[in-house]
DNA sequence: ACCGCTTACGAAAATCGTAACTATG
DNA sequence: CATAGTTACGATTTTCGTAAGCGGT
């Protein structure tokens, strides 16, 4: 029995195709059929049902996929438990969105710059979509935005934090406790961010729901500049309530509800997921710890 | 990484020796030096101080020693989750005490028989020390005795029951409420089992502690047959203070105290370290389960 | 010089991918 | 006939043991 036997039996029982989980650990299938032939010899017993199509555990298979789990898991630990309590060095590169840049990215460098001096960090800000990708090429280290949205099967994704968003609307535009409808969207430009947000992404998914019909004549990838556009009287645009207090206090802006309510948005620590590099786990200990989307770099 | 790397790791690191851990492994020492070091170069960093005569973790080993420990656990129990719930067959092999096959050993034929009725079993009933000389040989799967009292790097032995043990005699010999003291065994002589025994070798050291010189005029092989010269008066001896009660209530044995007293026997199942095969663990389970040395055939 | 570990090296075995093959829906 | 998995086979890599090397006591 190894390590590559147990990876391969459990990814394959994991994604149900042999296909899929030879890419996922980048061999070919041929490979991986024997790597599970041999474990199951190894074992003396199949350890999947072929009859089918679908390549079912078999009870024994059930029974070993978690202790194989826990193997995989314990090996991961293994890796970095070694490194641990040195300071990591080199360059880390990773996404962050723009709302996470202007809350909680400053305390999160701070931290890290302490702990770990030799270490060069490279945030990026850009669009969720963006973020994914880059991460996916391997550009990026890691990313914290919302989401999963796309469902990558090479990206492992761990949520951090969840955030309310409100409808927003200058005062001259539209009235203090107007609850927004599709009756709203016909008379009030909706300002959103490009398609690649994960913002985006999340209000379509929510007038889909609604079955919503919405015109949407500005659309721009900041979102300190809708925010501008919004104060302005542009449209209308959602936002983080928390993020824009200071505006709603300041008269600027006002909170709308609408029905139904905008859903919290989940945001996500992303990176490959057969990236078990120390560097990586390391980092995102922090990233949990100090990711705060309330703290605000405006007032610190 | 390796599990191999990760066993030979863990060994060296246990053992403070690489020769010793590589005999331990079955692998010559230049295989287990290669193995330590790759899993060293795999993990950029050295796992032992090599400076002085002993292998010493380094910090890092240190923190790996653990994980590794885990790993290597859940190795074994990913081997013997697969075939759970299967009936074992084939042939058993084990050895058991005198005492063992006249409590608790139709328990735990019943049982296995019960669940398992593919699986032959073949009890062998001898003295602690030949037992574990059979398990070590490998001519017994496993074997519960007295013990462990010779430590043998190979064996695995875990504790499965404590008995009481008290000196007795006939009340013809000795009187009711005597003390055993050195003096007593001036006029009395003392029946003991063989060399081999563990009972035997637990009242040496008990003797050698007090600093007592023994007449030992009657050695013999066999718990019961002890007994019987016991009660026939020749000398004193002592039992399993429970096994005996039948004996004393009838009048036949008197139970004496003795100044320190005898400590309690702790029986223990043993069997081959390197032996992780699906029957030990899962018979061990029974044993650990059906282990009652109050219970009585001689009753039931 | 001995002990404890490492290195060199060659033989044996394993691993892996290509490609052909088989079975299932 | 397309999809999913297995088998055959040869090239490459790994693994392992023997034996020599090496650095402390």
């Amino acid at each position: 029995m190894t390590l590559k036997q147990l990876e391969a039996f459990y990814w394959a029982a994991k994604l149900g195709n042999f296909a899929i989980a030879a890419a996922r650990l980048h061999v070919t299938q041929s490979t991986l059929s024997k790597r599970i032939a041999e474990l199951e010899s190894s074992m003396n017993h199949l350890l999947f049902d072929r009859s089918g199509k679908r390549a079912i555990p078999t009870e024994a298979g059930q029974r070993l996929l978690a202790v194989a789990h826990d193997m995989l898991d314990l090996r991961d630990r293994a890796r970095n438990t070694v490194g641990e309590g040195e300071s990591l060095r080199g360059v880390c590169q990773f996404g962050i969105s723009e709302l996470g840049a202007l809350t909680w990215l400053p305390k999160f460098v701070a931290r890290v710059r302490l702990e770990h001096p030799g270490l060069v960090l490279r945030p990026y800000v850009d669009l969720a979509g963006q973020l994914a990708k880059r991460v996916a090429r391997g550009d990026l280290d890691f990313a914290v935005a919302v989401g999963p949205w796309k469902e990558a099967a090479e990206m492992a994704s761990h949520a951090v934090a969840r955030v309310r968003f409100s409808w927003m609307a200058s005062p001259t535009r539209i009235g203090v406790g107007t609850v927004i409808t599709q009756e709203c969207f016909e008379q009030h430009p909706v300002i959103t961010m490009t398609e690649d947000s994960g913002l985006t992404h999340a209000f379509e998914v929510w007038a889909a729901a609604q079955g919503m019909q919405v015109q949407r004549i500005l659309v721009c990838n900041s979102l300190m500049a809708i925010a501008g556009l919004t104060v302005a009287g542009i449209g209308i645009s959602y936002f983080p309530a928390e993020f824009m207090r200071p505006w709603v206090e300041r008269g600027l802006l006002v909170e709308l509800r609408s029905e139904p309510p905008l859903p919290d948005l989940e945001y996500s620590f992303l990176a490959r997921q057969d990236d078990a590099r120390e560097l990586v786990s390391r980092i995102k200990r922090y990233v949990v710890e100090e990711v705060d989307f309330s703290w605000d770099t405006r007032f610190a």
